[in-house]
DNA sequence: GGACGCAATGTTATAGTGTTGCTTGTCCTT
DNA sequence: AAGGACAAGCAACACTATAACATTGCGTCC
């Protein structure tokens, strides 16, 4: 486990686009956790830091070979989806639906509603804000009576960085 | 093969709610498959049937299990995944990422970006269009460089009819 | 300090979802 | 009839997720 001093600083900038340090974003979990008096364990810690490591929505089997790989014993798939679970519960990792894939959740310290852009071509994913989208979607449900406990919205297509080096 | 002389009508009304009947949506999946120039076969035909007898989203191994009852004959997984494949193609037919299931498209007579709410509790779900969710989508992308070739929206929650019965 | 309670994790097996590769059939064309 | 193209059948397998039960570690209470 890696032990870092990095002070968490909260990040207020909706529009920041995910620009974070992983080891920033780490302790913000922990603190996070610690305030809300819930346990930031070993292995859920592990897992949060290889979902910041691989930098692309991380398939469950992947981390649990991840984990096994890093710490030198084996894993079962149990032990991870519980710790997904827990971090999701946290709001410290998010699901990609459209991927069955977990990503690292950029801003655990507000309660947002967020969406991932994914690109086909380099799996990568951002994560952004839109207090619009979220408005409407509110308003839409409540044309339906509807009373919204989750919200999915996933974006595929290609990145700016893919469509510059496919046109290239 | 049900065998029908609905006419199919196009629905202009971005707001129908779905209010269609299936006969007639089928009729008109079949009128679109004809002017595209491709195949509407039975068994296609018959999953979209199904879907569209289910009244929620349906399962891709439901699907087989109800095609091998109501045909008497067994029907393997990729024969209903293809099937599956050639309607969303078409844009007949929608998968619902968070559960795995499949509906069946209300206006698949329009290129439309529909969202969809589903019913945690009685498993239904619904339907509809925002021109102006979509307009943010695509503003969203645009800023960040990224070009859509899909998009996912779903929100899980509880619908009207089944807070009023919760309530009760 | 031993017994209990509780949360987290470990273990094994299995359920659920989706795909690959290849063969067969069918219809249409020439 | 021969050939091509598309659809479907089939067997096996890969990937994703959960159920059911056992164990560990730690704190509390008598």
């Amino acid at each position: 486990m890696t032990k870092t001093s990095i002070r968490p600083r909260p990040c207020t900038d909706p529009n920041c686009r995910g620009r974070h340090s992983p080891g920033e974003r780490i302790a913000l979990a922990v603190a996070i956790c610690e305030g809300r008096g819930v346990q930031m364990t070993a292995l859920r810690r592990r897992i949060l830091e290889l979902l910041w490591a691989s930098g692309r929505p991380t398939g469950a089997y992947e981390l649990i070979e991840a984990v096994t790989r890093r710490d030198s014993r084996p894993v079962g798939p149990p032990t991870v989806y519980r710790a997904l679970e827990f971090l999701m519960a946290q709001g410290l990792v998010s699901r990609i639906e459209s991927l069955n894939a977990y990503v690292p959740c950029v801003h655990p310290e507000r309660d947002h509603e967020c969406l991932f852009f994914i690109c086909s071509a380099c799996r990568a994913s951002v994560e952004i804000e839109d207090p619009r989208i979220a408005g409407l979607l509110a308003e839409d449900a409540a044309v339906l009576g509807f009373v919204p406990t989750r919200r999915t919205v996933e974006i595929e297509g290609m990145c700016a960085r893919c469509a510059e080096v496919g046109a290239a």
